[in-house]
RNA sequence: GGGCGAAUAGCUCAGCUGGCUAGAGCGCCUGCCUUACAAGCAGGAGGUCACAGGUUCGACCCCUGUUUCGCCCA
């Protein structure tokens, strides 16, 4: 066989990928049965996010662990999915075409788009500007698909899908009307995170903290009736909020205020009277202990207006600037309405920033306004995980999912699933506990699952929304505003007596939170549901536990009472030399098509797979070179192996050929490494079984196993010590290949198709053939003596170092070399010490009884 | 402030349930063109296992505390 002078990679990858497609390599059988299925819960990644080193890392995780399984029989379930509706999309498209969405626009059949526009955005009518986001999200999947097939994974691309797709929206619509059925939904108005930005409510789960400069202003309230002092000072970071006042509130233990509680302040500059309370939640040590409630601040603002039952004055509006208001009338009472009118006048219309700048300046021109200067300060505030600007309290209708009423339940579903690494279990449930809000479901945005829900318009032409219009779920999806509810005409929407659709969609997650139901087809496929659910494993990194692995126990708890999953394996981040993670947001992206030109997918995928599962690994390209080097070795070894034994007619190189000591030695060698590399795996551990495999082949194999038989491999004639040798050869060789095909998949296809695609038992491709186990090597009897590789190495390193502390080569020739062995091994010594004389050129080789310690034999003199 | 994790050779990391002299690769040094591979081979230098206590016959490993870093939460 003649055999390339160099491993081409990208040749050869390119064939093999041709190959595994034109024969559907990694099709799922749907015929076969749960037992011998395994199943993928696959991240589907957010297709207008960048591509970057840390994707390929992640994502060659999971394929290893899928090429092991597939090796060892399983039918593989390893679809493939993009997350594409959302936010990250509509930004993306805004800022290619410069446009934006304005829902009250009519749709322009002729409209284009046309990208990298200057000046103000284009406003496009919600349609068309769904169908740019269609497009984006079409040319952003090929771009992954391309790299992913290049990496090398090995998804069966029969099973892909897109969350915003016709099958995704039905599986989201139909979970929603199932959970609404179940009293798992519901609709409120109450305040909710809201980004003044983006102009939508988010949840919890959304929310990054940020540390932001800040400042307490001290101001004097006046207390009704006077005393004295007849003022408190009241330290807040948001006066802005003032006019928003509703209670001020002290800890019923602190002194200071105790004799407050019961009567009334009156904030400065409006002259507005509220009530002075006593709540343990005011924190006696912040600020002057004593603090105002504004509707809204806080999450602590919005328990305190429940708790005292307290009224409603909004003063922020949903694009973050301050509202018009009238003080004087009901529900803004003020003890001198005109001043507070004049006041608020200078306010209105502001962002809450510019707001509080402006409201300082004009409390610092009144006489008893503040109290003293103002103190700087850092803390923490609640951002939009995608956004900018601190998020505010805004009360507004939305839907809502239920989960604080099944906390301890959804623990315990966590305590079901196996995480690894173990701990990344724990963190789920901390952040299960930690929860304090539901599931604020809906989203005032435009690329999403629309909310399956139209509500009467009563013959006033308000909106009744809990006369509800639900479609029928094989109607399913339906988008409100385009579609009709059953028994009404177009005609009617937005008409007194008629109906309207719910302008909303869901958030993202409401759908992603589905990857299990999406995929194996859920309640519209029950038998291949049956066969695929609960899955088998999730793959995905840690900084989505809160997200995407809770929100997906959650539905399937919700829906079925089961775990959606059994396994939950982890992968660490890719960080910087920085050790910041490598994020587009942080600006410290690697760019993988070059690494892939440069070193070709096996090398990257070795650099992916050095690295344990959970654990967060500094990037350094010296390991993509590392993986190169294996590759080259393992191209080299092969083609040198093959020449070996190609010639032998191979059922001429059975383990039972494996008759001479240090062969047989060799496969006692063998054995602890495929059960290590097995269990390894079968813990989702493919690094350490990979660490183990790449030191058995280049230490064990190569530098030792193959230089001390390769003399043997060219004597005349098929001795019955050269047969053994092919056949050990063979045999050992045809493992390592198939121990190194989940992470090098390329060139183990390659090495394969060189020698074994035909053997027995065997399957064409490397990745359908079995993984390695002990039953191939029954036919071959153990080493007289466990300790004979080793005590034999012993030997081989002794006499290289003679030679390497004299600076000669290998080559040279020993003239006299003495081994001494123990008297019960002699005859063992002196097979294996055939094998040594020959690879060391030692001319007079002379064994003698005695020695003694762990060693089988040693040397006692070298003569060089 | 609470939780989770990490700290081992110049660098990147192994070291699993406590047990020989703590390992690998990269880098470095000295040699070797040895009929698979110089992208290779042989040999070598290099470590107070973050720090301080404790448990134990024995601790990189277990316990307590401290420091530094990362992440999550309040």
């Amino acid at each position: 066989m003649e055999l390339p002078k160099n491993y081409e990679t990208d040749a050869t990858e390119a064939k093999w990928r041709e190959s595994w497609k034109s024969c559907s390599l990694y099709a799922w059988d749907p015929s076969r049965g749960r037992e011998e299925t395994f199943a993928v819960d696959t991240p589907p990644p957010t297709v207008s996010g960048s591509l970057h080193m840390g994707h390929l890392f992640s994502y060659s995780h999971q394929d290893f662990i899928v090429r092991f399984q597939r090796m060892r029989g399983k039918n593989i379930f390893f679809p493939i999915g993009w997350d594409d509706n959302g936010l990250p999309t509509e930004r993306r498209v805004q800022n290619l075409y410069n446009v934006k969405c304005d829902a009250r626009l009519h749709y322009d059949p002729g409209f284009k788009g046309e990208r990298g526009g200057k000046g103000n955005p284009v406003p496009v009518s919600r349609k068309n500007f769904i169908e740019l986001c269609d497009r984006v999200t079409k040319e952003d999947e090929e771009a992954f698909r391309r790299l992913w097939t290049r990496l090398g994974l090995s998804y069966d691309w029969d099973q892909e899908y897109a969350t915003i797709d016709r099958h995704c929206r039905g599986v989201s619509q139909r979970s929603f009307l199932e959970l609404l059925a179940k009293g798992e939904i519901y609709q409120a108005e109450r305040p909710v995170m809201w980004d003044v930005d983006f102009q939508t409510a988010i949840a919890q789960a959304e929310v990054a903290d940020k540390e932001k400069k800040s400042a307490f202003h001290y101001l004097r309230f006046r207390i009704e009736g006077g005393g004295d002092p007849g003022h408190v000072v009241i330290a807040t970071t948001r006066p802005e909020l003032l006019a928003a006042c509703v209670a001020v509130l002290a800890h019923p233990e602190d002194e200071r205020y105790k004799r407050l509680f019961g009567k009334r302040a009156i904030t400065p500059m409006f002259n507005v009277p509220v009530p002075i309370e006593a709540d343990p939640l005011a924190d006696p040590e912040k600020g002057t202990g004593i603090v105002m409630v504004c509707t809204f601040g806080d999450q602590t603002d919005v328990e305190w207006w429940r708790k005292f039952n307290l009224p409603l004055r909004q003063i922020v509006g949903r694009d973050g600037r301050l509202l018009p208001v009238r003080f004087g009338q009901t529900g803004w009472e003020s003890l001198d309405p005109d001043f507070a009118n004049e006041a608020y006048s200078e306010l209105q219309g502001l962002s809450v920033q510019q707001a509080q700048k402006k409201i300082i300046e004009v409390a610092e021109n009144l006489p008893d306004a503040i109290d003293r200067p103002k103190l700087e300060i850092t803390h923490s505030v609640k951002i939009f995980e995608k956004g900018d600007r601190p998020l505010e309290l805004i009360p507004t209708r939305q839907w809502f999912g239920k989960i604080l009423d099944k906390k301890a339940e959804l623990i315990e579903q966590g305590r079901k699933i196996r995480w690894h690494p173990a701990h990344m279990g724990t963190r789920y449930e901390h952040w299960v506990e930690g929860l304090n809000q539901d599931w604020c479901l809906s989203r005032q945005r435009y690329f999403g699952v629309p909310i399956p829900v139209w509500y009467r318009i009563g013959e006033d032409g308000q909106v009744q929304y809990d006369q509800r219009l639900l479609p029928d779920p094989d109607e399913l999806p339906v988008d409100p505003l385009d579609d009709v509810p059953s028994g009404f005409k177009e005609e009617q929407r937005d008409q007194p007596g008629g109906f309207t659709g719910d302008p909303d969609v869901l958030d993202t997650w409401a759908t992603s939170s589905l990857s299990p139901q999406i995929a194996t087809h859920w309640v519209f496929e029950k038998d291949r549901h049956a066969k695929l659910f609960p899955m088998d494993i999730r793959p995905q990194s840690h900084e989505i536990i809160r997200t995407w692995a809770f929100y997906t126990i959650l539905k399937a708890y919700a829906h079925e009472g089961e775990i959606p999953w059994r396994n939950v394996v982890i992968s660490g981040w890719i960080l910087d030399p920085d050790r910041k993670k490598m994020s587009k947001s942080q600006g410290n992206v690697v760019t993988p098509e070059p690494l892939l030109d440069q070193f070709g997918a096996d090398s990257v995928r070795y650099w992916a797979g050095r690295a344990r599962l959970g654990v967060d690994t500094a990037y350094d390209e010296q390991v993509f070179k590392v993986g190169k080097k294996l590759c080259t070795k393992i191209f080299n070894a092969g083609k040198f192996v093959l020449g070996r034994f190609e010639g032998i007619d191979s059922t001429l190189l059975g383990p039972e050929k494996i008759v001479t000591e240090i062969d047989r030695a060799m496969i006692a060698e063998l054995r602890p490494v495929i059960e290590r590399a097995t269990t390894a795996f079968e813990e989702f551990d493919y690094a350490q079984a990979l660490s183990l495999t790449e030191d058995f082949f280049w230490r064990t194999f190569c530098d030792n196993f193959l230089e001390l038989v390769k003399p043997r491999t060219y004597d005349e004639g098929l001795t019955v010590g050269r047969l053994s040798a092919a056949a050990t050869l063979r045999l050992v060789h045809r493992t390592i290949v198939r121990l190194f095909a989940p992470f090098l998949p390329f060139l183990c296809e390659e090495v394969w198709h060189w020698c074994y695609s035909g053997d027995m038992g065997m399957h064409d491709s490397v990745h359908r053939s079995p993984w390695p186990t002990l039953a191939e090597f029954e036919g071959v009897s153990a080493p007289s003596h466990p300790a004979i590789f080793e005590s034999t190495l012993a030997v081989i390193e002794a006499v290289r170092k003679e030679k390497s502390d004299k600076q000669l080569s290998m080559k040279a020739e020993v003239a006299k070399a003495r081994v001494v062995a123990k008297a019960e091994t002699s005859e063992l010594t002196r097979a294996c010490m055939e094998d040594v004389r020959r690879m060391l050129s030692i001319a007079n080789l002379e064994i003698a009884e005695g020695g003694s310690g762990d060693m089988l034999f040693s040397v006692e003199e070298i003569q060089l």
